[in-house]
DNA sequence: AACGTCAGTTCCCTAAGGGAACCCCGATTG
DNA sequence: CAATCGGGGTTCCCTTAGGGAACTGACGTT
């Protein structure tokens, strides 16, 4: 339902949300990576109501996260993640990486990635930007920033 | 709303989506990670429901995220993040640097994160976990693992 | 002219979020 | 020992958003 307008939170975290936080979002995300790119096929896929497909599409567009663009010269478009969109795989790819460690149990992982670099199976690893040393939950401290207090 | 049931999926994303993908639950968990882990706390400081709050906090019990302490002997309890929890942060990390690349704008991040190991303001990068390259969208195939078509 | 396809729109029904008031329990106060 | 307080929820009502199925519109094709 989210009526509460994320966007306007002083908070990097809350402002993403507003852009892919909606329920489906991220997995039309995933779909359109895959390269499923049209409107029948997400919906077969997803199994999502029509309706709710079209706003989140409307509003990944919006976003400047998707484009839609024409393919024929009939009124179809399909849709691929912009420079925008393609940042946001590495928040997937997280997903991806918790969800294999933490609940897909015996059968193992449904997807697995090949490195296109090293050429192995493989999942993300979380680096400084800075000195490339391992970064998780307790090696940082938060202060404010500039932006702070909005 | 998001009626349709996610943990049925077989994909990790969608897996993980069911776990935190409620509207809320992240910001939930960036709070108690930065150390408001009481209920009165929290409400305060997100301006959600009580109503929400509540359900969100069973739920990311129930899910093994949070734990729920007793902090005296009256009735009161505060919320910590368990290992899983701790887990997941590395997504909340991966959303602050998406946010403040693409939506943080002129003011700059809200909050900055200082590394412990090398002392700098820096923000997260992906790389492999096998080879320590960089990962990201353009840089993996997807293929079926062992669990697929759950 | 009839038909098919893609990409939506419209409508109704149900379920979930917002908000405010209320409740329970143990500790403190007079 | 009754009155009060404060944390941590419940309950209730109202509005909004998701699910599902039917309908529409712009082109092509036969």
């Amino acid at each position: 339902m989210q009526r509460t307008d994320f966007s306007k939170m002083a908070c990097s975290i809350a402002r993403t949300l507003d852009v892919i936080g909606e329920p489906w979002s991220p997995l039309v995300l995933r779909d359109v990576w895959a390269g499923l790119n049209r409107f029948e096929q997400l919906q077969a896929d997803l199994g999502i109501s029509r309706k709710v497909l079209t706003e989140r599409l409307n509003h990944l567009v919006d976003q400047g996260v998707l484009e839609r663009r024409p393919y024929d010269r009939r009124p179809r478009h399909e849709y691929v993640l912009t420079e925008k969109g393609a940042d946001l795989v590495d928040l997937l790819m997280v997903m991806t990486r918790w969800g294999d460690k933490w609940l897909a149990g015996e059968t193992g992982p449904p997807v697995l990635y090949r490195h296109h670099t090293c050429g192995e199976f493989s999942g993300v690893d979380l680096r400084c930007a800075h000195c490339g040393e391992p970064m998780h939950a307790n090696d940082v401290d938060p202060l404010p920033g500039p932006g702070a207090t909005a």
